[in-house]
DNA sequence: ATGAAAAGTTCACCTTGTCAAATGTTCAGC
DNA sequence: GCTGAACATTTGACAAGGTGAACTTTTCAT
C-alpha cells in the first residue's frame, strides 16, 4: 500500500490507458456503425454461446440487474433478442439471441479484428508475446 | 477488408477486450471511491498538464462539446476545477484544476498504479517487454 | 462595418446506471 | 400441505453521460 510507483510501471499503466481508450472509443463506433450502443453490443457477445440468465448477465457485466432490464427491453424491440421463462425455474427469463442479433454480433466482431489497425503494427511472433503476456495478467481474474 | 480472421489475432483482440472491461471497471471504482464519476476523473486526469480550452478537452476525449459543460459544471461546484475566460480570445474558457483537483487526481492515478494486479504477475523484463509492444501499438494513434 | 465562423451554453431528448419497493416463484422446515 | 425467507425480475424515481440544434458572445477577414 506504500511502494513507490515504479516508473516502468508507471508508464505500462499509462500506455494501457491509452489502449483502453483507444479499443473503446472503436467498440463504440463500430456498435454505433450497427445503430447498437456498446451496452447493447456487450450483452448481444454475450448471448453469442447461448440463452443466459438476465441475473448472469448483469453479474458478468458488475451491474445491477434491473439495469440489464432496460437494455433487454430495448434489444428486443428491435427483434435482436428473445425472453422466454426457464421451464426449470420460472422465475428467471433466459435471454437468447435471435438470428439477427447473432449476424449483428457476429458481424461487428469481424469488422473490429480487421480495423485493428493498432496489432497490424505487430508481427505474428509479436503477437503470440502480446497474447501470452495479456494470459498470464488475466489468469487471477473473471472470465468469459 | 476481407481477410480471415486469424486465430491468433482473434484471442488477442479477445483477450484486450477483457483486459480493457477490467481495467475501465477498476478504474471506475477507483473514481468512485474520491466520489468521482469516470467521466469526471478524466477530465480532471487531462488538467494535471495544465489549464485547457472546453473544446480541446472535447476533442481529447472524442465528445462534443456541450457534453463538457456539463462535466465542467459539476466539477466546479465541488471546487476541484475553475472556469477563467482565456485573456487572448475571450471566447474560449481556460478550465483549470485547482489545488484540491489535482490532488485528488494525484491519489487516484497512485491508487490505481498499486491496484493493477495484474501487472504484478509480471517480472520487470515482462512488463518491459509489454511497454514496447504497447508503444509499438500506440505509435500510430492519437497522443497524450 | 458587416457578416461568417468559432467557443461555450442551454435545452430537449435518449441510454446507462443506481437504489428501493413491488410481484411472482421456489424451497426449507415444520 | 403451509408459511416465510430467499430469489429473479420488473417498475419507478432519480443522476450522470452523451447527442444535436438553437442561441450568445467574440473574433476576424474582407
Amino acid at each position: 500500500m506504500s511502494q513507490q510507483p515504479h516508473p516502468l510501471t508507471l508508464e505500462v499503466v499509462d500506455l494501457m490507458a491509452k489502449l483502453v481508450a483507444l479499443f473503446h472509443k472503436e467498440y463504440e463506433e463500430a456498435a454505433a456503425a450497427r445503430s447498437l450502443t456498446g451496452a447493447q453490443a456487450k450483452v448481444l457477445a454475450l448471448l453469442r454461446r447461448g440463452p443466459m440468465p438476465m441475473r448472469h448477465i448483469a453479474q458478468t457485466l458488475s451491474c445491477e440487474p434491473s439495469n440489464i432490464t432496460g437494455i433487454v427491453d430495448r434489444l428486443e424491440t428491435r427483434g435482436f433478442v428473445t425472453r422466454e421463462a426457464d421451464p426449470q425455474d420460472r422465475r428467471v427469463k433466459l435471454v437468447a439471441a435471435t438470428d439477427s442479433g447473432r449476424e449483428a454480433s457476429e458481424e461487428l466482431r469481424d469488422s473490429l479484428n480487421f480495423a485493428r489497425e493498432p496489432l497490424a503494427a505487430l508481427s505474428e511472433e509479436e503477437r503470440a508475446t502480446l497474447r501470452d503476456l495479456l494470459r498470464r495478467m488475466l489468469e487471477g481474474a473473471a472470465s468469459s
